[in-house]
DNA sequence: GATTAAATGATATTTTTATCACAACAAAAG
DNA sequence: CTTTTGTTGTGATAAAAATATCATTTAATC
């Protein structure tokens, strides 16, 4: 029953109740709530009810506590350390990507099979590959971003599975499956834009939006 | 009938098929496609039929004209140009990236706010944004991948609709809005994050994959 | 040339996902 | 205290998507 979509709603929510929240809102409508998001008041109150998220009838929902409860199913009221391989031109960018940090997300410390790109006098080490092993185990990490050339990507992917990575989110642009109890978010950049140009191209045809 | 996740099928039915083609097939089956794509022949024949795809019963289909056909829909058979604003750490990765190119996609030029960010060295230029309506226009662009920072987003999103561009890839994490005739795609870093980070936890929790 | 085997393509079925509609309830008004 | 108003929460309904089924057709074999 909960899905991908349903949690990607969740943390749509979440981010129209902190915009909400900014704007001095108090409390919300489950109406409010999916104008923000723009869905519908049934999916949002669905949505809650899926993950028993209750809130007054008639009164909406406390926004403060609204959010407080997304934090906590999302599991971002604690920190989340997150590892990443791959210190490319993507990479680097996560790596300075500012938006991980305010969400609750820390990137420990990156690795790159490269020697040239091993540094440790940024805010975020870049190790040797060989010591990724060691350090996700120091560190109890669980959730690793990928960002090889695909070439080395499905190489890679096995070795984050050996040391105990449980979560990938592959930026390479193959489509890694995922082995049994591991799980794949595959981000391929190219595919998204192809879609977008999709599309664009099918609306210059017909001249209305697909 | 025909959407958005059946185009990002057929994207990755087009990547299956080339790495079959390098292996040296020449034709393949439903089966193959959908063994390679991660889905069913069913519904890799029920994609096709709705393309107007077709094969040759007990045949199956030609690798080549099945990746040109795809590539007919997809809109690559001729070079689509795209551009970009925010030469952020973000945009100088997807500049330098090169698996656009090699899917024939080419980012025109770029933008930025910024005048220490502009320079024409580069392989593709960084210009201010100033010229971005023009150089649009010039170049008739519609598609526009847009990597600035969340405050700034919503702000450049709607001097892109205004130079013409239809189609948004938006790298801010903010939920951009599509207006009439302007298709917009969402990509948000931390939300892929966190939806697999819960995902990770729910299967640590229960011992079994979400 | 007839027969057999195998994959397509269309249709039917199942499963999943989203929407609707309304009873239950709480706050506000009278 | 009673009535009205307006929102939640959820079971029922509808829509959409994925999967299974199977007749048809075609390549390969004999």
């Amino acid at each position: 029953m909960i899905n991908r979509k349903c949690i990607i709603r969740l943390s749509r929510y979440k981010s129209a109740l902190k915009r909400l929240k900014a704007l001095g809102f108090v409390k919300v409508f489950s109406g409010n709530l999916a104008d923000a998001a723009g869905v519908t008041s049934s999916q949002v109150r669905k949505d809650f009810s899926l993950f028993g998220i209750t809130g007054n009838r008639r009164g909406g929902y406390n926004v403060d506590e609204l959010i407080e409860r997304i934090q906590e199913i999302l599991g971002k009221n604690e920190l989340q350390k997150v590892v990443l391989i791959g210190a490319g031109h993507i990479g680097n960018a996560l790596l300075r990507y500012k938006g991980f940090e305010t969400g609750g997300i820390k990137i420990m410390g990156a690795f790159d099979i490269d020697p040239e790109k091993v540094r440790s006098d940024g805010e975020v080490p870049v190790l040797p590959l060989e010591e990724f092993h060691e350090f996700v185990h120091k560190h109890s990490i669980r959730v690793g971003i990928l960002a090889v050339p695909d070439v080395a990507a499905h190489h890679v992917s096995e070795i984050m599975i050996g040391a105990g990575i449980t979560g990938i989110l592959n930026f390479a642009p193959i489509q890694l499956r995922g082995a049994e109890g591991v799980i794949i978010n595959n981000i391929n950049l190219e595919v998204e834009l192809e879609n977008l140009i999709y599309f664009v191209n099918a609306s210059e045809k017909t001249g209305k939006k697909g």
